[in-house]
DNA sequence: CCAAAAGTGTTAGAGATACACCCATGG
DNA sequence: CCATGGGTGTATCTCTAACACTTTTGG
């Protein structure tokens, strides 16, 4: 069954690494030197050394092309139609990644290449079928930020209430009502109070929440399913 | 970036293939001929060819070692460390998909392969990491089966309430209120009532209902989620 | 004192859950 | 007439959704 003489296409990963910046979700994008699509923006990505696994592909990319590291990173499937690379065979393994714009300081310009963030919802005309790509990333990531507790990682770890309600607005594209939200939000357990406060704001300041791990943890052991 | 220079590992699809069988849930399984592995149980799949996309390689696969066409298949992943396979480095696209034993008829033996169903919650030792594959597999279809209405893939076109019923329980390893679940079933809108009942029962004969895949289009579009 | 956002409770309605008996059919 | 599963309704409770004003702070 298994040979040598079975073909063998080339092997990459993409990520669409999300950003939040200032209430607008973003995507990381680079520019590409090379033909083809010389000139278009893309994912960023590359091929799977043969001695690492698909995930540590992934996150060695996003380190050399963006510089960040110890993100969130989840692995969401395969594209591998033919001729979605024009010079041969290529399967692509595609990851979302979350990345905490307040914290890590994302390199603008790497290998000479010139990368940017973009408004998720108005990108570029992008390289091969990233649009694609990028379309099922934004599902995957509308799902998963529901049904687990993920949105954490695009904000820093003390944060107020609003800031996640924004969050989960901008990401869910729907308006969300404040003292439900709240509620709700508070309810699951997962919040850890701090005694910290917003600075610098000309208004009431907002205290500050943690997300609390070994909660969740906790709760998940027994069955709790966050649920936004 | 791209190039000929680049690592070309073997790319296989696999395809985890659930059935219903009289209250059991069963995973279709084949019995290696080759080394590496020779004699264990595996998961059908094999080789994409340069020419194909990787759903397509997957239903060919399928049709290949067990004769079934036209099955709902739904990739849910990639699994690719290296050493999952001892000889060379083979990145697998995996596949569940979902059979209909009440009109399908699945070839036991292919290509001089043994095939046989078992049930998913004992399943033999299998070959390479498909038992890995296979537990995500399974989540993943209880995920869907919750989520959207697939479930009806595992039944004959006409069906009762309390096979259905059957089918959820089986599949998500909880009991469910019959009152419950016929009220909340029928108020999706997705089942059509046909003026069919059981033959050959020695009791009272139930009506038999069929999913009505039109009405779940409208009710899709008009922003409904199903959901049991 | 003004602007801006923080913070806070209640009510009505919808959906979920829990629960038990009679009916139809075949053997 | 018995065994088997089919079919049905109601009461309670929990969760969701809708909704507006007062408080704090900085400028």
């Amino acid at each position: 069954m298994y040979g040598y003489e079975y073909p063998h296409p080339a092997v990459t990963v993409d990520c669409a690494v999300f950003g939040l910046d200032d209430g607008d979700l973003k995507i990381l994008l680079i520019q590409r030197d090379l033909e083809p699509f010389a000139g278009s923006w893309a994912l960023p990505g590359g091929f799977v050394k043969m001695d690492e696994s698909l995930d540590e592909a992934a996150r060695r990319e996003l380190e050399e092309e963006t510089g960040v590291k110890k993100i969130y990173v989840e692995q969401f499937g395969a594209f591998g139609d033919p001729g979605r690379d024009p010079r041969e065979r290529v399967v692509t393994v595609a990851y979302y990644a979350i990345v905490n714009l307040f914290e890590h300081e994302v390199k603008a310009d790497t290998d000479a290449r010139n990368a940017a963030w973009f408004p998720v919802d108005e990108p570029p005309r992008l390289a091969f079928d990233h649009a694609r790509i990028l379309e099922a990333a934004l599902a995957r990531l509308q799902d998963k930020v529901r049904r687990e507790p993920v949105g954490f990682e695009f904000l820093p770890r003390k944060f107020s209430l609003t800031q996640l309600q924004r969050l989960y607005e901008t990401i869910l594209c729907a308006p969300l009502d404040k003292r439900n939200f709240r509620k709700k939000i508070l309810a699951t357990g997962v919040l850890e109070e701090t005694e910290d406060f917003e600075v610098d704001v000309a208004h009431r300041a907002a205290r500050l929440y943690r997300f609390d791990q070994k909660a969740y943890a906790r709760l998940r052991k027994a069955g709790f399913v966050f649920d936004i």
